[in-house]
DNA sequence: ATAATCTCTACCTATATTATAGAATTAGTC
DNA sequence: GACTAATTCTATAATATAGGTAGAGATTAT
């Protein structure tokens, strides 16, 4: 399962992919409209903000804008930022591995190499779907995607 | 990220389906060879129990085993034990389906589309591996897995 | 009997999750 | 310049989950 948070950020990246070019949209005005507590929405943004994903206005009339374009804002970004790692074990991390202190043998590990082959699609999907996919209705189809190797 | 529990799990499983047929392996000796915590072994092996997976001979010379065949427990009903739903979203979930509260119409969720891309070939191969599969050293092999449309 | 083993319940600690609160800062507007 | 509306930043809190420990009780082989 992803966290809330993540889908909270997806949901509100794919708002400010939504507003017009060059304009703002306010904390307040994303979190009525898609039913997030707001001053947990601004936390979120503002993490999304850190990561470079998005911009800021203070004071009167601020507000947050997308920085990247929506086509290159990918759904693993996000939730790599907000939830961590994507793969189902350390050993298979690439933001962040880290050895299973009590496998053998990372090489021959049978449950290490079943979940390779699990996150391999994950990733596929996750990291080639970006925010302007999903504002635009056309999530990526699997079917097209190339088939690839598996990890080493 | 699966638990450790999960990952626990799995290999004592794996473990018991080494043991020649018919004998029992006792929680101490599958804890040490394993690397895993004996008393929280225990409650993993007890679980595992309560659910059909294995055996238990209690008293002097007591042990667990398998209870079905080892190419009848998949990774996907141990997970699923252990960790609970293996979808990214409760929307999404076979054996714990749940509206997200905050979702405005699941079936035109762009977000939700997503995933159940994502969840899809995850599901492919963990239903289709079994304890038998790692224990020989096979895993499924995700090319040959049959391509599925999307799901409703 | 007794020793070994599973069974069951309770407990504990640390961390993550999901928020909420409020003061500080910034920027537009009158 | 004062006011106001907004973000920024830090702290706090409630709840849940993960990972593990402890120990009494039940059961069985010897």
């Amino acid at each position: 399962m992803i966290s809330r948070q993540a889908k909270y950020a997806l949901r509100a990246l794919i708002a400010l992919a939504r507003i017009k070019p060059g304009s703002a949209a306010q904390t307040s005005d994303i979190a009525s409209g898609e039913k997030i507590p707001k001053k947990f929405l601004e936390q979120i943004l503002l993490r999304l903000k850190n990561q470079g994903m998005v911009q800021s206005r203070r004071g009167n009339r601020g507000g947050y804008a997308l920085l990247k374009p929506a086509s290159e804002i990918t759904f693993a970004q996000v939730l790599r930022t907000i939830d961590g790692p994507i793969a189902p074990l350390p050993c298979l991390s690439i933001i962040a591995y880290a050895r299973c202190e009590d496998c053998k043998d990372e090489h021959t590990c049978e449950i290490r190499k079943v979940f390779a082959r699990v996150i391999e699609p994950t990733r596929q999907v996750l990291e080639r779907t970006t925010i302007a996919d999903a504002v635009a209705g056309r999530a990526i189809n699997i079917e097209a995607l190339p088939v690839t190797k598996q990890m080493a």
